[in-house]
Formats: structure tokens, sequence, C-alpha cells
RNA sequence: CGCGGAGUGGAGCAGUUGGUAGCUCGUUGGGCUCAUAACCCAAAGGUCGUAAGUUCGAGUCUUACCUCCGCAA
């Protein structure tokens, strides 16, 4: 708190002094994710000049026009706004520079070419989802979740030509969870990323910044885990994997965009597509465990309460993807090497609910399986 | 007009060829039990998304609208 009124202070004041000290910021930017550091700036007194973000896209039922976050916001606050098709047109390369920035700061927007990046006398930095050199690319922080890391944060840098691997300037780290999933990731790191901003805009304007090349941090380029984009067919769960793959797989890609399976009912119906947004290991091999998924979970110390599918629970012999379940209150599924415990889900179609609820009132038969 | 699904007691679902509603869970009360989230008994709780129409009569057919969800972006 302290940090962030001295901050004000300081802006106010430089802005009292006609503003020359105070350098003009332009934003871009598209998501939520990239709003909160918008927020910041503009929160925190400094001098945006402008906002530069996706043109408005169908999307969405009925694909309807819908304006970007960012858009969203820099309208309730009146700070002028470009949305171009192509960044290397001329008309908005005119009106960019027009605003005379002496800083541009991009968080999740596109890539730029250099016309654009090159422009402002005191550089273009990005705010990056991960550990650069960890992780460049579109999805950093579902990559990290999917492939276990314990460690993630958030990086800003010059931009240069190839993607992600221009000159480091701050980096804040945080662990990753057990628990967490892309979500509360998500949310972390949005946070942690406004602060860096911050922190990045105001080393530039004094002249501080730090600028180490990525290329101190590497050893072997091959090495480095990427973070490409994410497609449909990349969520689709792989029964046959290990239990610690496809539970990565699922909080890592939770809730958005979610991992997904196939219910297969049997009696040749259709089969169902279903998207798992939590679930949990079970450790508790012959025994009964609750899930609540609300309130965390409860070990069941009674194994003679198991039903008798319970008997089953975390046999390794099962085929992947097969279903245990009491119709009721647990929904098990047999990976390659253990048993997932499925509590929060949705079916196409459906809403989003936790298992209790979804057994309720959809029955399971005996030869159902996942697929 | 991008394609498709759904709106029924607190929750999730059934509801046949139109005749005023059922199931599972939950809730409340009681019972069983050393005890219990387990089991048994009972009760409460529904203008069937909204509006209009067809009909002797509509949750069940027609039309419009609202809301939600999946695909796709």
């Amino acid at each position: 708190m302290k940090s962030k009124e001295k901050v004000n202070e300081t802006m106010t004041e430089n802005r009292n002094k006609t503003g020359e000290k105070s350098p003009r910021i332009v934003f871009m930017g598209t998501p939520e994710f990239a709003v909160e550091s918008l927020k910041a700036l503009v929160e925190q007194g400094y001098n945006v000049v402008g906002v530069v973000t996706t043109p408005d896209r169908p999307a969405g039922r009925g694909y309807k026009l819908q304006p970007s976050p960012v858009k969203q916001y820099a309208l309730e606050q009146d700070i002028p706004l470009l949305q171009p098709e192509k960044l290397r047109d001329p008309g908005f390369l005119e009106e960019l520079k027009g605003w005379k920035a002496d800083l541009q700061v991009v968080v999740a927007f596109r890539m730029l070419p250099e016309v654009v990046w090159g422009m402002p006398p005191m550089g273009t930095f990005n705010l990056h989802s991960s550990l650069l050199p960890l992780y460049r690319g579109a999805a950093p922080i579902n990559w990290a979740i999917i492939n276990g890391e314990t460690e993630t944060g958030v990086t800003t840098f010059f931009l240069s030509h190839e993607i992600d691997t221009g000159h480091i300037i701050y980096q804040e780290r945080t662990t990753i969870e057990e628990s967490d999933t892309a979500g509360s990731l998500h949310d972390r790191l949005m946070t942690m990323g406004a602060r860096l901003v911050l922190k990045t805009v105001d080393a530039i304007a004094e002249g501080t910044a730090p600028s180490l090349p990525q290329s101190e941090l590497v050893t072997d380029e091959a090495l480095l885990p990427p973070a490409p984009k994410i497609f449909t067919g990349d969520c689709r769960i792989d029964w046959n994997q290990s239990v610690r793959e496809v539970y990565n797989l699922i909080r890592g890609l939770s809730p958005y965009p979610a991992a997904w399976t196939k219910l297969y009912p049997g009696d040749e119906e259709e089969p169902l597509r279903v998207k798992i947004y939590g679930c949990e290991i079970v450790e508790n091999v012959g025994q009964r465990v609750e899930y609540t998924g609300r309130e965390g979970k409860t070990a069941g110390e009674e194994p003679e309460r198991v039903r008798r599918e319970g008997e089953t629970i975390g046999r390794e012999s099962h085929d992947a993807g097969t279903i245990i379940t009491d119709n009721r209150s647990f929904l098990h599924v047999s990976t390659r090497n253990g048993t997932l415990a499925i509590n929060d889900l949705q079916a196409s179609g459906k809403k989003r609910l936790q298992v209790g609820d979804f057994l309720n009132g959809y029955k399971i038969k005996e030869e159902a399986y996942f697929r």
C-alpha cells in the first residue's frame, strides 16, 4: 500500500511538471489479463495516451460482434482507441505516430512488426506469463501446469524480432500449488503482472531498467519447453496416460478451454461429450473417499462401507477409461496406472455440475466408459 | 439471420399418441444405532421460463420473446 501511494505521488508530481517527465504511454492488449495491467497504469496516474486492441470480432452464440475487454475498459476511461485490422496498415501507423508515445506497453496482444515496436524512443516492452526463456508462446500458463511445473512467474522484456526472445527486464516468480488450475494461476499472474508492469515502467522512465539477454540464460534452445497455442484437439483426454498426466492436463486446461472426453453410455447410444473441470487422484485404494469439491475432501476411514463397486477402486488391471461409480456420490475413472476421481464436470449442452448433482439426474450404466 | 441443446417443487432429471405431474438427492420431523454423512418411516415444497393462440381440456401442439449451455470463433 505504501509503495502504491508513493508511486501515485511521484506520478502526480511528474504530471504537474507539465507532464514532461511522465512518459507518454501507449498500451496494447486484448483480454482480461491485459486489462489488469492497463487498469493499474491508469489508476496509478500514469500518462496513458492511447490504447490499441483487436477489432471487434463476431464471437459467442449468434456470432455477435464482441468488443475486447481492453476496449471496454478504454471506453469507460475515455482513452483514445485504435483497432487496426492490420498492424502494418499505413493509416494506423500514422495515427499511432500521432500519439507520440515515449513507451509502449504490450500485454497479451498480437505479434508486432518492428515498425510498431521500434517506434517509441524508450522502447516497447511486453509482459509474458512465464519465466522466460521458458514457455515462449501463446499459452504459457496452461502448458506450465500441463507439464507439471512447480514454479512459474511473469516476465517483462523488450520486444525483438523473434517472439518472446527479447532482453529481460524483470521477473517475479510464484509456486504452482498442487491445487492450482489454469484459472487460479491466471488470476494470480494477472495481479503479479500488473505490479511488474508498473515496476518496469518506473525503471524505464528513470533509465535504470535492466536488460538481460535471454541467451545468457539458455544453454540449449532445444530443451526449452514451448507454449504453443492450444487447440481443441489438444484438450481431449487420453486415458492411457498416467494419472499424473491426466490430472495435470485437466487442471492445466480448467476452466478454459477445459479438458474433454467422450462418455459412451453403452447400448449403442450416442457418445456424450463431457468437459472435466475438477478431479483428484485417488490415493486410498480400496477405501471410499468423499468428494465435495466445494469444501475440500475428507478421506473415509471405513473400508467396509465401500459399495460393491468400490472393491475395484484403484485396481490397475482396469482398462483405461473404465468407470467406477455408485451413481450417487463419486465417479472414478481408470487411467493407465491409477484412478482419478472426477468431481466437477459438464455434459455438452448442460450446465457445469458437481459430481453429486450430475449423478442425480444422469445414471451411468455398467457398460459405460470414457474414451 | 453460423450450427445445435435446454428451461418442470432447493439441486439434477423423467414425463408416453394432449386429460391438471413423477424419480434421485436435499430439507424438516420421527425411528434404528455406541455413533454417523449409513439405514428405515413420514411430511413439507411445483403459477411445469414469459406472453398469446389452437382445443371441451396443454408440461405435452403453434407463434413470439427472455434466459442458460455445447460447437464454432
